[in-house]
DNA sequence: CTGTTAGCGCCTTCAA
DNA sequence: TTGAAGGCGCTAACAG
């Protein structure tokens, strides 16, 4: 009869510290010690144990190791979207500064419900990340509560409008419309018309909205028009909405979008139908994406920096395992892009 | 003087199973099998235990739970960039299949390094992970190696030219490139042009051209001009890619570009030149991006499914853990968008 | 339906 | 410079 085997069904059972410990012919902690760099190991008995290590093919279990030594060498990761690139460069600012840290990244998407983020910061905080990095402030109390609780570092991204749990990485939207609104207005637009997408999911561009009206209203204006999509912002959708805001307020001579996306469906529109770009119609959008950059004739839009974001909030947490002793906020400010739409 | 505390700088050490136990005054087993939601537990146990989580303020650790059951809810996702809209895409999809399946991605960027991926496996599979899914199938002998062992379900992503360790889940881009090239000299073109990007980054892209000139070697044709940016794809890189060509082979009726990014910049190029579309010069891109098909004229391209990839990659993974008797191969196969450009 | 026992593989602490 | 002992927080296996 077959002995019993253990409930590992692969021929092999993992290597343990344990085994290249026995083929070194060291202590399990030597091996241990080797591996992590840490602590004093003589120059032939690191050998013994490299060698043996590549010998029986040692995989490190990091499992184990996190549980050991209470906290892991995770990050976790939350972003409302996978679909809109600006988070998949978040995402990419955040692994680009996580380098060789030896920090691994543990992601979750929200699909902006917070019901969502909230089960997702609980399993991630499960894991015992080194610290977590999430888009948005708008979270449940129970989310706050463990964020808060977890005595990680915690970088709150995209947005400083509110007050971080520890630190805040963005710039404020508010300001961004405002500035849109004050640029717009000084080169002479006067009639403007608002094409927009989902603000439930986006409160970025709601905030974005309400700077621009405000500098509108101190200047003795208001919107001409306005359109907004239901649904998330694309291209097409930019394209569709600027043709109905062209049928509800004929007589506007900018139209400003609610991202660079949206806007750059606009151009399309105006290339499709005519219109002549800037003399006839102007088009002002907001990030400063590539693809606007791109155009026959480069988009007017306001650069945010959404790559440095996340970079600089895993290089500002990295450099410390400690929270600041006051929240704090880093402004990343953005640029005006000029262009040749406005 | 101050009380010498522990290294963890919050007030109150984490809460652990035991805690809520006692809280509840039932044993942690009792509690774990709670939550897990396995064996049987009483309404009213029930009921005592999540009233106790809920005041503890409990979030299981996933890193302990992880050890003693020998194997983790975690799920490595390894991709060779984030830049590339594409693997965004792939990274969508793997997602939305994880979706309440409880597992969370762990992933990691090789940024097209073999050396880099290869760390990154062993790192990953560290973790414990359920599976890993992988773009592509080009692994040092050391990457293949672990993946082999570790006995996991692995799913290879994109291409299915290659024998899987497991379940390759992709489509052939040899013939994609050869379909294209049938697909344009029965439109009546002859005079090839093609516009490329870096093939070291890109091995993919290389089985289409070579599936590209295979099509038109058939049929008694040759590449009348070529042109390869020395970098990865963009809109710009397209753009100024396409003058050169047009410099450089002034006869060419057809460009085919080594994807839409490329096939975009060149587009706007022609727009910008004005150079008519389809009449004076066709374009002809491959992935069928959304920016494409937004275009005033829908670009004409390939489409493939990068999303449904990564997902039926994980669908197929989640649907068992044993991995398959033979290595599978799924075809997610294309399709031609017409489009207005060719 | 609930509890007891015994680790998972590694790292921390203390000792040599 | 190396090792021994014990435990991290949880779950599998086996009782009751």
């Amino acid at each position: 009869m077959a002995s019993h085997r253990p409930r590992t069904p692969p021929p092999r059972a993992a290597v343990t510290l344990a085994e290249v410990a026995a083929v070194a012919g060291v202590s399990e902690i030597t091996v241990s010690r080797t591996i992590r760099n840490k602590g004093p190991i003589s120059g032939p008995t690191r050998a013994r144990v490299m060698a043996a290590i590549r010998e029986v093919g040692y995989v490190p279990n990091l499992v184990a190791g996190a549980l050991a030594s209470a906290g892991s060498q995770l990050m976790g990761v939350v972003i409302p979207s996978l679909s809109n690139i600006v988070f998949a460069e978040v995402l990419r600012g955040v692994h680009d500064a996580l380098g060789a840290s030896g920090y691994q990244p543990v992601f979750g998407v929200t699909d902006y419900d917070r019901k969502t983020e909230e089960a997702l910061v609980r399993s991630l905080l499960g894991w015992k990340p080194a610290a977590m990095v999430i888009v948005g402030f708008e979270h449940t109390p129970a989310t706050r509560k463990m964020l808060t609780r977890s005595g990680i570092r915690v970088a709150e991204l995209m947005d400083i409008d509110c007050a971080p749990i520890d630190i805040a990485v963005g710039f404020s939207h508010r300001q961004a419309g405002y500035d849109t609104g004050v640029y717009l207005f000084d080169r002479g637009y006067r009639r403007f018309g608002y094409v927009g997408h989902d603000w439930v999911q986006d409160r970025r561009a709601r905030l974005r909205y309400e700077g621009l009206t405000q500098a509108l209203a101190e200047r003795g204006l208001r919107l001409a028009g306005e359109v907004r999509f239901e649904g998330p912002s694309s291209t097409q959708a930019g394209s569709a909405m600027l043709a109905r805001l062209r049928a509800e307020a004929p007589g506007v001579d900018v139209a400003v979008f609610s991202n660079d996306d949206m806007a750059v469906g606009g151009v399309f529109h105006c290339i499709g139908a005519g219109v002549a770009l800037k003399s006839e119609l102007a088009i002002f959008g907001f990030n400063g994406l590539d693809i606007g950059q791109a155009l026959p004739r480069p988009l007017s839009t306001l650069r945010s920096n959404r790559y440095l974001i996340g970079r600089t909030a895993v290089e500002r947490i990295l450099a410390s395992a400690e929270r600041e002793r006051e929240p704090a906020v880093v402004n990343i400010g953005y640029e005006i892009l000029v262009g040749e739409t406005a």
